[in-house]
DNA sequence: AAACATACTGAGGTTACCTCACTATGAGCT
DNA sequence: AGCTCATAGTGAGGTAACCTCAGTATGTTT
């Protein structure tokens, strides 16, 4: 009856079920090594190319700093990342990826990159390129 | 360098945020009354027009039985689903819908679709078409 | 100097999952 | 009928990824 109520429904749907099988292949590709909130905080800390100040890589993930603090606690205890405090405002902390980190987020990436590919390989290149096209419109905030 | 390497990188990362923030907007339209894993559970027997095994519901949901079960209790503590015994095989436990949960369910899927609405509407109608009909093929088995 | 705002963190809670071990029941074999 | 094995659901307990609320340290404004 009412087609864009029906897309918008079932565009909901599908993505939550392509997400929901595409974390837990991640998850069992990333073993033990680092969990999906992990990798976000790698990722992010690498797209910035410069230490952030611990709110300020909450807000960019979109979390709460109080979330922020305990990822970056754990990938501190494993050597991924170093806290250090900002010269420029004592009550802040900026947090950077160490060496170890960089290293490990490119393996996470092709791990990630093969589970997506099995999925992706139904789509052509150019249709590919279309989804992603849509998805960034999507995505914009 | 490689394209179809970025596009997966790509899209997997756009798709891990819109869901995200679906998520959230969701949660925040559902209030109190149900959470997204029950909301799962009631569209997934809507879907089906009868009554499920819970083996049967957790495997719908990709889930493993166990974790049907909680939110199965929860659920039926609410109102919202019935349990019933499986007339052919007494180990077995039917969940169906009750009245009151298929009329929350209606609600919940206005609300949903506000949600996402406010997203879709930067896509042409043709654009949602091409979307879903791409994620769907994504989302196939 | 007081009042207020901002940056982080301790304590504790929730959702949505998981595994492992157990009981009850069904199905197949001899 | 008796044994073995598989299947259906659940109790107990755990994890990841979030959240809020309250508190301390520091900066900013008046």
């Amino acid at each position: 009856m009412h087609a864009p109520d029906d897309a918008a429904e079932q565009i909901a749907a599908l993505l939550d079920g392509i997400v929901r099988r595409q974390r837990r292949a991640s998850r069992e590709g990333f073993g033990e090594s680092v969990t999906h909130g992990q990798f976000r905080v790698l990722r992010t800390l690498d797209r910035a190319e410069h230490a952030l100040r611990l709110s300020e890589l909450a807000a960019q993930l979109g979390i709460v700093p109080r979330s922020a603090t305990s990822v970056v606690d754990d990938l501190e205890a494993a050597g991924l990342v170093a806290r250090q405090p900002d010269p420029h405002d004592r009550r802040a902390t900026l947090v950077d990826l160490t060496p170890d980190g960089r290293k490990i987020l490119t393996t996470l990436r092709e791990k990630r990159r093969d589970v997506m590919v099995s999925q992706l390989s139904r789509l052509t290149a150019a249709e590919q390129q279309t989804l992603a096209e849509l998805l960034e419109r999507l995505a914009e905030e």
